[in-house]
RNA sequence: GGGCCCGUAGCUCAGCUUGGACAGAGCGCUGGCCUUCGGAGCCAGAGGUCCCGGGUUCGAAUCCCGGCGGGCCCGCCA
């Protein structure tokens, strides 16, 4: 995309305009961003403070004669240009020009008007990934939520975009699960009423972890599990192959409702018979990025050279391949990187599992057609942050196979923790703040019974304002705005901090939450219907000055483009996540103080205003997750 | 012992990558705003050693160094 092709409608407009007059003013290639504050103008540079200090000027004097000199060359939106303590160069819009041109951009193409200029190429996101012998609880839903954000940004940014959701049918977890039904006789039907994920997680797991700290047996009946599921012929291969499917559609059922779409499932019982690994390992070796280790503790096995690793050396070389001759964690995940790389010759093999939403969903099988990524741009891997460690090893392996390593992204981010409060309600003891989630031990939030509890919330709230409204789309509103504020819940925090969840306060629908991003646009479109009724026709050009709350609105609408490029570049969600709600308050604020309707000269502007709002806010909500809704 | 992450208002968090103009929200608390497009909203008030100590700089919550506190990782588990 070349310049010239780009309308620059957004507030990049003003910036290009400060930088030629700048340039024309003889300061060079200045940098130029917006202002925090509309009484600063609308972009500003500091480049005057860098000239003064290598010119040995005062910086004010400096900038005040930077700013005359400037003044002379600009045009278009900016309309003045002033200095200001103690050395800055602020950029003066003429505000009608400038909103003129921020809300004709939007209504004429949103897409282009957020989009353009933007990189494409392919995008590999693998996100859920959880093992399939039990339901969602929230920590799983952190993954799930930053991993279909990014898709759905990357999607809207013009990426292709392969989703995958990797399946670990075939590790300990499953071994354990099937103990349940095999040696400790639970029904493979669960009772009347219950999900099988549920019953599998809640009942079966958590009951064999439950018998084996008492009984000695179970350890052991695990292991020759574990073993016999190794051959793809036994009865527990075919059992655990039932049992993940079965697990698999009810969390997919979960993932759905939270509004997250797969291209790829990927079971690891089918990476490991697909000849995934050994292809890889021949890659290794003949890289003399592994070893056989002959003596210490890991004689015997196959090791990763960490040694010109600056950190991982300290730790010693990663096992890939056990005594027994069996790989281990690392040395499958080295092995599907590559695969998701497009490095590998192998295909896995894939049938149709469901199409959904126009959405065609396949599934790694024994037979169908073979499928792998071409060449994408960029695998991204979400996982949580313990798992660093591992993902660097995965990272350092590829890169000596001659891989680019910046195209491997481990998108990491930090568990969700259990208040005190919800900790106790759920019958753990909790001695800090905050405690970790256990599966084992049943201490956990399903996403299910989240989601139910924020539908029965907003039912609530709902029917007592629209009672005339039939139960049926109470529900179906109910349910939106239960999805709504779950996945801003998930979203809201940046991805390196933990979150500590509340039950309680997960159910609030007031202050910073989805339903205030909801309700806002439904403030907006209101006034759009409205509008339409009495005949008011929208338009982009004010015919009198702007309103401190109109000149807000306008700004935030126009650096929204800016926030996207950020977000597409350096996956950082949470921005998207504030850019809303900043964009959302101003809103209200103008809908406080500026009637659209009856509103006087201005009020054609205002109504283009509000379309340009829902639309730029659609948009956002849409990358979030948070659906929008027409009333509520 | 080594490595990574976090530490900002009573609580939960933005801002930090690219240093800059008074450190911002939400919840909670106090008090206002429904004859105006719907009050899941808005306005005002109270509340801060930006963990501590050095350094760099005209300027540090932001960058660097050293501490302290909390979390995580360092397995022939996944």
């Amino acid at each position: 995309m070349t310049p010239a092709m780009v309308p620059w409608l957004s507030i990049r407009r003003a910036i290009r305009e400060a930088q030629e007059a700048l340039r024309r003013a003889g300061v060079g290639e200045a940098r130029v961003v917006p202002t925090k504050s509309l009484s600063f103008g609308i972009v500003t540079s500091t480049s005057a403070f860098e000239e003064a200090r290598e010119k040995g000027l005062d910086a004010m004097t400096h900038a005040e004669a930077v700013a005359v000199r400037t003044r002379e060359h600009v045009g278009g939106l900016i309309a003045d240009v002033r200095a200001a303590h103690p050395g800055y160069v602020n950029f003066f819009p003429d505000w009608r020009r400038f909103s003129e041109s921020v809300v004709k951009g939007v209504l004429e193409d949103v897409g282009s008007f957020l989009y353009e200029g933007l990189d494409d190429g392919e995008v590999v996101v693998e996100h859920t990934s959880v093992n399939p012998n039990k339901a969602l609880h929230v920590g799983h839903a952190r993954n799930v939520c930053i991993g279909d954000t990014i898709f759905r940004l990357m999607s809207k940014a013009g990426r292709k975009v392969l989703v995958i959701n990797y399946v670990d049918d075939s590790g300990a977890q499953m071994a354990e699960l099937l103990l349940g039904f095999m040696e400790l006789g639970f029904d493979l039907n669960p009772p009347e009423g219950t999900r099988f994920d549920e019953y599998c997680g809640d009942t079966v797991y958590v009951e064999v972890n439950r018998r084996a700290k008492v009984d000695r047996d179970i350890e052991a009946k695990r292991r020759r599990v574990t073993r016999e599921l190794e051959d793809r012929g036994s009865r527990a291969f075919r059992l655990s192959r039932e049992i993940a499917l079965r697990v698999l559609r009810d969390q997919l059922r979960t993932c759905y409702r939270l509004g997250a779409r797969y291209d790829m499932l990927v079971r690891e019982s089918d990476v490991v018979a697909s000849g995934l690994w050994e292809e890889a390992f021949n890659m290794l070796k003949a890289s003399g990025a592994v070893y056989a280790a002959d003596r210490g503790s890991k004689a015997g096995c196959w090791v990763a050279d960490l040694s010109d690793h600056p950190v991982l050396s300290k730790e010693g070389d990663e096992v890939l391949v056990k005594s027994d001759g069996s790989t281990t964690y690392v040395a499958r995940d080295i092995a599907f990187a590559l695969w998701k790389l497009g490095k590998s010759k192998t295909e896995l093999k894939f049938s149709l599992w469901e199409v959904r939403d126009g959405r065609t969903t396949y599934i790694s099988s024994d037979d169908g057609i073979p499928a792998r990524p071409e060449s994408p741009k960029i695998v991204i891997t979400v996982v949580d942050s313990r798992q660093r460690r591992p993902q660097e090893v995965v990272r350092h392996a590829i890169s000596k196979l001659g891989v680019d390593a910046h195209r491997y992204v481990h998108y990491s981010y930090e568990p969700v923790l259990l208040s005190k409060r919800s900790a106790e309600a759920l019958g753990a003891k909790a001695e800090r703040g905050a405690i970790k989630m256990s599966g084992r031990e049943g201490i956990y939030f399903k996403v299910e019974e989240v989601l139910n509890k924020l539908v029965e919330v907003a039912t609530r709230e709902t029917a007592a304002r629209r009672p005339e409204w039939s139960a049926g789309k109470v529900r179906d509103v109910a349910e939106e705005i239960a999805v709504g504020a779950f996945r801003y819940g998930m979203l809201k925090v940046d991805s390196d901090k933990q979150i500590v969840f509340d039950i309680e306060d997960s159910l609030r629908l007031e202050g910073d939450t989805g339903p205030y991003l909801q309700y806002t646009v439904v403030r907006a479109k209101k006034i759009l219907m409205k509008a339409e009724e009495t005949g008011l026709e929208p338009s982009p050009a004010p015919v009198e000055g702007l309103t401190d709350e109109e000149m807000r609105l306008v700004r935030e609408v126009s650096i929204v483009p800016l926030t996207i490029e950020d977000a597409v570049g350096t996956l950082r969600i949470r921005s998207l996540v504030t850019q809303a709600r900043t964009l959302a308050t101003l809103f209200n604020e103008f809908y406080e103080n500026c009637p659209v309707i009856g509103g006087g000269p201005n009020a054609n502007f205002r109504l283009g205003l509000v379309a340009a709002y829902v639309r730029v806010q659609g948009e956002l909500m849409e990358m979030l997750g948070v659906p929008v809704l027409d009333e509520l």
